[in-house]
RNA sequence: GGUGUCAUAGCUCAGUUGGUAGAGCAAAGGACUGAAAAUCCUUGUGUCCCCGGUUCGAUUCCUGGUGACACCA
């Protein structure tokens, strides 16, 4: 039996640094699953992989994409599934890093199947949000998926307008669509989970975004500005030096602004983790009990299938 | 040494004409299915510096400490 190892944790609490080792003790390649270090040219601000530690272990899905590809959960889950039938027939074992909840959970659950949204429809509902406001939205939302409308955050604008789109899409609510069925995978998964005590977290959040600034962030972004309405922009770090290239705010709030969001996404990302009892918790330095941890169940497993044999 | 001002949340401070207190920042909790580092929701944490006095009641007024700051010697 296969497995893909998952290797998930807040931003900044150190899991590039152990699926290298991870991976080398495992001799299997790395699966990004962080969904901005798919862009090629946000390397400084999302701490992607360097091309000496890509040298030393190949990795996937890093710098794959322009920023103004359009990208999401579900596409991901595809490509994932589909490099991993791939790489399966070399490896028993793979290893998936990253922390994007959503990525993680479309590849380790599955996604719903609901069809694309055409540019023509996506660019309607925009204008229709700016001429309207999102209360119409609602409105139309109760007409056209009343089960949804009362489940859905009426604050949430994205939600709402993406659940407006499906039902023009296609004609048919979007509940029809949400399932949310749990898809069998043909592999094994282990998630293991790297966490910190807040304190030791945020220090290394506030330390590694001032080495980022020292590192040429602001140079960066400054490439980067004909791209600023990508969604890939819409990140942490990179909308904050935004501000400063405009004028807005001076360099030092903007720092002091980039350390806090992260800090904020650090602890959405812990929420989101938390509802997850599948998850294997550990601290980035136990890697002792982290390798017998591993070497316990792949060995066991192995030794199940020979059984089965 | 003298005089004055101040002492309230993790920080900066407001306030209570005496009925145990609230803003900003920082922080905490949560939601989440094709933009997810996105998007959205909720929450005030307190020996009101300490000992005593007045009072039914003191964080508030008074005496005395302690500490910080300023000015004068």
């Amino acid at each position: 039996m296969k497995t893909l190892v998952v290797l998930l944790g807040p931003t900044a609490v150190g899991k590039t640094e152990l699926s290298l080792s991870l991976a080398e003790r495992l001799g299997c390649p790395i699966i990004n699953c962080d969904s901005r270090q798919l862009f090629a040219d946000l390397k400084i601000g999302t701490a992607a992989p360097t091309e000496a530690q890509m040298q030393r272990v190949p990795h996937y899905f890093v710098g794959t994409m322009k920023l103004d590809d359009y990208y999401s959960a579900a596409r991901y889950e595809t490509d994932v599934m589909k490099l991993t039938a791939t790489l399966f027939q070399q490896h028993d074992t793979l290893l998936l890093s990253g922390g994007c909840m959503m990525y993680i959970d479309a590849v380790c659950q599955g996604i719903d199947d609901i069809p694309t949204i055409s540019e023509e429809i996506r660019t309607q509902v925009k204008t229709e949000l700016k001429e309207k406001g999102l209360e119409s939205l609602m409105d139309e939302l109760r007409q056209l998926d009343s089960e949804y409308s009362t489940i859905v955050d009426p604050q949430n604008t994205r939600r709402v307008v993406h659940a407006i789109e499906v039902c023009r899409m296609t004609g048919q609510t979007y509940t029809s669509y949400r399932v949310r069925a749990h898809k069998e995978r043909p592999f094994r998964i282990l998630k293991i989970g790297l966490n910190r005590p807040r304190e030791e977290l945020f220090e290394r959040i506030n330390k590694r975004v001032d080495q980022m600034m020292e590192d040429g962030m602001m140079e960066e972004v400054k490439k980067l500005i004909a791209f600023r309405h990508c969604n890939a922009l819409n990140t942490v770090g990179y909308k904050e030096l935004l501000h400063v290239i405009d004028g807005e705010w001076p360099l030092e709030m903007a720092v002091e602004r980039i350390k806090k969001n992260t800090r904020v996404y650090a602890k959405k990302q812990l929420t989101w983790f938390r509802r997850d009892e599948s998850i294997r918790w550990f601290h980035p330095d136990d890697k002792e009990h982290i390798e017998s941890y591993l070497n316990l169940t792949l060995h066991e497993n192995q030794a199940n299938t020979t059984q089965d044999i």
